[in-house]
RNA sequence: GGGAGCAUAGCUCAGCUGGGAGAGCAUCUGCCUUACAAGCAGAGGGUCACAGGUUCGAGCCCUGUUGUUCCCACCA
């Protein structure tokens, strides 16, 4: 700290210093070292393209706050970075961008196109990364990857060709979800379904043998075009004769059969339901278990195409859906149209509603990839945080489908499948094929179509150390142990994870998943761009420092919990900052010699073995919750011994004593500083740039040139002090009652008077006696076991009547209204405890520390009832 | 149609393996007490959604009900 200080913490001056210096120590770079153990985090790589955002902050800070803790214990922890390419989002960029130049990605061609985008990736791929330095991120940026650098490319290749080997990477005509607006496939786990108002049409489709008609609804019409059958349920009596018949398409006229498939419900609606095995994933296992004809009317951009006819060709899907309708009615074929809403799939990307589609993709086998991955988290080696996420996961796992992988996008990992134009083999190989190894032909062609993204960071957690290369990284690191993420992308990612890491290297890619929720506006809404409610994190950082807002981010948060964003509260955190700036300067300007490394003096006094006790649980408890991963509960418990324990008390009590002269004031200082730098080491996870900034200015080892490296606190039972703690704890019970009795009845602090302390426990209250001069307004204090003053201010404490001689004061009534209510009070707490302990089934069942503490309790209420009593004689 | 979360002070939320309900903000009172007014000392405020049950003992465990949010699912 500098020398002239200001009164509050300024963070802005401090952070940027502060992160530099990590930065240039390299504190924050992992080796590999067999004399410690490992504790690996990898970070879930941003989008290049985005920018933070809050829930990044939530996300991060809470992977800092666990890996600067274990760092802290001496583990080589490593925490890795990197970013995604995210090859949906950016190319959707990359040709908006493109777009203002009226230029389209075909104009210019694929390489032309994939140069625009590694340039984009350099100018705009760091930016994130720079942002969550901003947060005091320590990771290990040496380590930094990209999830299409060489080495996380040339994992996506291997586990490709592996699986493609294996026979569970397979290509095929299958239907899938198409995003018109994208212009490529998704997997089943992009698609959003929501819930919109529509319409059921009732139609009539004429049996072709002219002996009536067969009644039908759809939501959409549209689709009629594309038809190959009818079908009805093969149980329904009401249609048995129609089965093996044909109708007439209406208004495209074509023939079809009526089919009988037990996928019709014969309750809903008509029984009866039309085939477009094209555009239905139904109608699709319908047409492959009828072998129907599949009739794809629509293009890439969802308008119909010339198998629609003439008439509806070009149209776009809603368009023709109009016009479909109008025909309808006007050819007689619409019966009636009723209002129905139903769920409607919509990309995760755009929004688009998506239009399931026949074409030609690639898949991943999913069932023998879920099993492992099911029973590595069934048998424990990865466990969910919070534990009912697990339920989750399994239900997806159980009930997979193939995942689509194939994307037709340019930015991505293209496919490693070569085509032969001469013989039409096809190839799939690491290595770019050039001559067929089938006819030896040199006309080859490499697949057009790029990875899912999620494909590449299915491998994040072993790509990022190397492998496929055996590395000492890989070996020393992998499996690794937390990984921090939101719920919203289990399926997207975690699941994919698991099944990769078991697949590939035969281990769980993590030992835990700890899941957090998600943090909404102050209304409780989710926040979104097109809402316009986000916060941003860098303004918040700027307004408040990144400790305040990590500190946000940790308090009052649950894991798998949504959180709501709150700016009064990132203030109050603020200010706790604030508060612990100030009592470090206070504890600044009473260091004798900076250049001492901090000890406990050999004589310590009763509220310094409270502190110090106070100080050791703390260390006890916050390790044990954040074993458990309850940072939340961790935060509270430091933000309350910092600023109730340490500030408001034991500064308080050291006042007096830091006003002598010698050793008395010496021992004080020691302890402060003592605590203090504890205090700071406790913190330090949480909010790294204060604890950093106020550490360096206090005495500290000469080769400790960093709080990020040292020794986290551990419980220590030597330094607990049963007896002192409970001592200390009278004394401000009695100050505090003082406090509160002067404020009831509006007396200034500045109008002290003299406390006598009737007690049987004089050593207690002669030890704090001047913190009651110093704390409660006292001239002077005087103690025995029993006073005879006339019309005095009574307190009574567990073990204590106090006297205040403020006569004038004092309305007797009143105060033998109180004292009666107080009586009745305690009596009441009595009774509960005499009840328990003449309870057989208590005192046979509960445990003995119970017990016994309910007979402590009983023994101090009987003992408070009777000085209440006696105060209450001496008043009449 | 399944599954899950949530319901605690005026507001936003904590409450770990069951053992006398907490925080922040807000409200009220009194204080510039030389670390801090981004502060200090106090106060008020809760049938822990409802109904049963288990237990010596339930905010916490079990069952049901209500309200609310979310996830999953192929009812055209």
């Amino acid at each position: 700290m500098a020398k002239e200080l200001a009164k509050s913490y300024n963070p802005k001056e401090v952070e940027d210093k502060i992160y530099d210096f990590w930065m240039e120590g390299g504190y924050f770079r992992a080796e590999v070292d067999r004399s410690k153990k490992p504790y690996t985090i990898v970070m879930p790589p941003p989008n290049i393209t985005g920018q933070l955002h809050i829930g990044h902050a939530l996300d991060n800070t809470l992977q800092d706050i666990l890996i600067r803790y274990r760092r802290m214990q001496g583990y080589a922890a490593l925490w890795l970075p990197g970013t995604d390419h995210a090859s949906i989002a950016t190319e959707a960029k990359i040709v908006e961008a493109m777009k203002a130049e009226g230029i389209t990605k075909e104009d210019i061609g694929r390489e032309a196109f994939l140069e625009r985008a590694w340039a984009w990736k350099r100018e705009y791929g760091g930016r994130i990364c720079e942002q969550l330095k901003k947060l005091g991120s320590s990771c290990d940026w040496s380590r930094e990857r990209f999830t299409m650098d060489e080495g996380c490319s040339e994992a996506v290749k291997e586990v490709f060709v592996r699986l493609y080997e294996k026979g569970l990477i397979y290509r095929g005509e299958r239907i899938i979800n198409w995003c018109p607006h994208c212009c490529t496939s998704i997997s089943d786990a992009e698609v959003e379904f929501e819930e919109q108002e529509g319409f059921f049409w009732h139609l009539r489709y004429p049996l072709t043998d002219g002996s009536g008609y067969v009644e039908l609804a759809t939501t959409r019409p549209e689709t009629l075009l594309g038809d190959t059958a009818i079908a009805v349920n093969p149980e329904d009596e009401r249609y048995k004769d129609y089965v093996g018949k044909t109708v007439t398409l209406p208004i495209v006229g074509r023939e079809i059969p009526v089919v009988a498939d037990s996928y019709v419900d014969m309750e809903f609606g008509t029984g009866v339901v039309k085939i477009t095995p094209a555009h239905d994933p139904n109608d699709f296992e319908v047409g492959l278990r009828h072998n129907l004809p599949i009739i794809n009317v629509m293009d890439d951009t969802a308008h119909m195409n010339e198998l629609a006819g003439e008439k509806y060709c070009g149209m776009d899907r809603y368009e023709c859906r109009k016009a479909i309708v109008k025909d309808l009615e006007e050819g007689g074929f619409l019966v009636k149209v009723e209002p129905h809403n139903h769920n409607v799939g919509t990309c995760y990307r755009c929004g688009t509603t998506v239009e399931p589609r026949v074409s030609m993709q690639w898949f991943v086998k999913m069932k023998p990839l879920a099993e492992p991955a099911i029973d590595c988290v069934r048998s424990g080696k990865t466990k969910f945080v919070p534990e009912r996420f697990e339920k989750v996961y399994f239900h997806w796992m159980e009930n997979i489908r193939d995942w689509c992988i194939s994307r037709q996008l340019w930015w991505g990992h293209r496919i490693p499948a070569f085509y032969c134009d001469d013989c039409g083999e096809m190839t799939v190989s690491k290595d770019a094929v050039t001559v067929c190894p089938k006819c030896g032909g040199t006309h080859i062609r490499q697949d057009e179509d790029t990875l899912d993204t999620w494909f590449s960071s299915a491998l994040w957690p072993f790509s990022t150390l190397g492998w496929p290369n055996k590395t000492e990284e890989l070996d020393f690191f992998y499996p690794t142990n937390t990984l921090v993420t939101g719920y919203d992308i289990i399926f997207f990612w975690v699941a994919r994870m698991i099944f990769s890491g078991m697949e590939n290297m035969g281990a769980q890619p993590f030992d835990t998943v700890f899941i957090h929720g998600i943090i909404r506006d102050e209304l409780g809404r989710k926040m979104s761009k097109s809402l316009g409610n986000g916060v941003d994190p860098l303004l918040l950082i700027d307004k408040y420092g990144a400790d305040a807002l990590r500190f946000f981010l940790a308090t009052g948060n649950s894991p798998g919990n949504d959180m709501r964003f709150s700016d009064k509260r990132v203030e109050s955190c603020r200010n706790f900052a604030n508060k612990l700036y100030n009592a470090s300067r206070f504890v600044h300007m009473n260091i004798d010699d900076h250049n001492v490394p901090c000890e406990l003096p050999a004589e310590l006094t009763t509220e310094d073995k409270w502190i110090i006790s106070a100080v050791n649980t703390v260390a006890k408890e916050v390790a044990d919750n954040l074993d458990k991963f309850e940072l939340g509960i961790a935060v509270q418990k430091l933000y309350d011994f910092i600023w109730d324990c340490y500030c408001d008390w034991y500064i308080e009590l050291t006042k007096s004593r830091l006003r002598e002269e010698g050793e008395t004031a010496s021992n004080a200082r020691k302890v402060l500083t003592w605590v203090l730098e504890r205090t700071l080491r406790l913190l330090h996870p949480f909010m790294p740039f204060i604890t950093e900034e106020i550490w360096q200015t206090l005495p500290h080892e000469a080769e400790g040139e960093t709080i990020m490296l040292q020794k986290y606190p551990e419980y220590d039972e030597a330094l607990n002090f049963p007896c002192e703690v409970a001592a200390t704890e009278k004394i401000m019970e009695a100050i505090t009652a003082i406090r509160t009795r002067r404020n009831e009845m509006n007396v200034p602090p500045s109008k002290k008077a003299k406390v006598y302390i009737a007690t049987k426990n004089a050593e207690t209250y002669e030890l704090g006696a001047k913190f009651i001069v110093s704390l409660a307004s006292a001239t002077d204090v005087e103690i025995a076991e029993e006073f005879e003053l006339e019309g005095a201010v009574t307190i009574v404490v567990s073990d204590a009547k106090i006297y205040i001689p403020m006569n004038e004061l004092v309305d007797k009534e009143a105060e033998l209204k109180r004292l009666t209510k107080e009586y009745a009070q305690v009596e009441k707490l009595l009774k509960q405890d005499e009840g328990k302990l003449a309870n057989e089934g208590f005192m046979s069942k509960a445990p003995q520390a119970v017990v016994e503490k309910i007979k402590a309790q009983a023994a101090r209420e009987r003992e408070q009832l009777s000085l209440i009593q006696a105060a209450i004689d001496a008043l009449q």
